[in-house]
DNA sequence: ATTCAGTATAGGGTAAACCCTAAATTTTTA
DNA sequence: TAAAAATTTAGGGTTTACCCTATACTGAAT
């Protein structure tokens, strides 16, 4: 029997969790827990194997070093992270901080069951969804795009002279080795300058990094 | 019966792979490439499911590029890296120009069959391996510091005026800011770009960007 | 058939970047 | 306190970046 802990400081999610878990034979809803400090007092109190943790519990960062702290304290308590934030650096901070599963809040009741159960076995459990995240990552996406900035439009000639501007080579360089004019390079350079919306090649390698059109 | 398309330019690696997979009924290794021009001139004659990719062939450019060209050309052909390269990016970059699958060349006979199968049902393949890889995947910590490229000990001045050089201003605005001469905040330039051992302010900004010395 | 976007080329000009040498001052470190 | 590192300023020079106008060829879309 594998001893389930539900925390979440959703009261109707925690019984519609409670429900779904309930008429399965090898696992137990033993504490449900809607705030940090009641999940602190069951692990006290009572041995649980996996726990499923809301991350807003009520923000980001109680949940996330709630998390720490039951892995430190019982590391044979397993933490599944169960929260609607689609975010992969959470999730990957989350993994930091000893989460041994992530789960949306959209998953299905057979997913929530083989997580419980993978995570019990002591290993991972992610779906394709969460490597999906992952794989979609981008290192500088920056979703905090406030104003301004939107990914231009290249042409191909103008990635090319991009990437080689990126790449330290100056415009005669890159007349050499694009087999064309030095004006013809300045021409797309302008370009580049112009739909990035950017004064020099400093702010425009800065910016087209930031926007992922180069690395 | 899946027919597969081994691409590697290590033909003991091929032979390995095919003598594996030959035991299996569903499988059949229907071509073996030792280079792109063999890839893509089989492609062209023989319809094939899924193609076991080494990236590094020889180049890692010419595996991506070869995915992206698969993927555009055939799209009902499935590609699944194998390769050696453990690099979160690489895999990043490999899934973007359309492989199905991420396999490394530690990876064992019936994980090799699931990811082939995986695929060819049209879904992606990622094991744990990759998921970890994925999760540790700092979105800046360049572990591929190759050459050069340590991150070099700037003075206070010399990070103020990197800060500002990446944000686009001339060398007379710095002055204005920071309440100095033109010729000081040109002195800090030369300083970086001595550090740094860049040719110019251009590949000064790429290469402070990938040493997180600024953002 | 003709716009239209992309590409290439040209001339001429200003501003900025880049390189060198040189020296004085301040701050930090040993 | 002396030595080292950092900061500042300067003169003078070459190269590169940046801006403007203008023409012309191509291929794709209307």
């Amino acid at each position: 029997m594998i001893r389930v802990l539900i925390a979440d400081d959703h009261n109707v999610f925690v019984e519609g969790i409670e429900s779904l878990l309930s008429g399965t034979s090898e696992i137990e809803v033993t504490q449900r827990c809607y705030n940090v400090a009641a999940v602190v007092e069951s692990l006290g109190k009572v041995p649980i194997d996996v726990i499923l943790l809301d991350i807003s519990f009520p923000q980001i960062d109680d949940g996330l070093s709630l998390c720490e702290q039951i892995t430190r304290l019982y590391p044979q308590t397993n933490v599944i992270a169960l929260t609607m934030h689609d975010d992969a650096s959470l999730i990957k901070r989350m993994v930091k901080k000893g989460a041994k599963g992530y789960l949306l809040k959209n998953t299905t009741k057979s997913e929530l069951l083989q997580a419980i159960q993978t995570v019990h076995a002591g290993k991972q459990y992610f779906n394709e969804s969460i490597t999906h995240i992952l794989l979609n990552d981008e290192p500088r996406a920056k979703k905090t795009m406030v104003g301004a900035g939107l990914k231009p439009n290249l042409t191909r000639r103008e990635s090319e002279v991009l990437t080689l501007i990126a790449q330290g080579l100056t415009t005669q360089q890159m007349a050499t080795q694009l087999f064309v004019s030095a004006k013809a390079v300045e021409f797309h350079r302008s370009s580049l300058l112009m739909k990035f919306s950017v004064p020099n090649t400093a702010l425009l390698v800065k910016s087209a990094m930031d926007m992922q059109c180069i690395d």
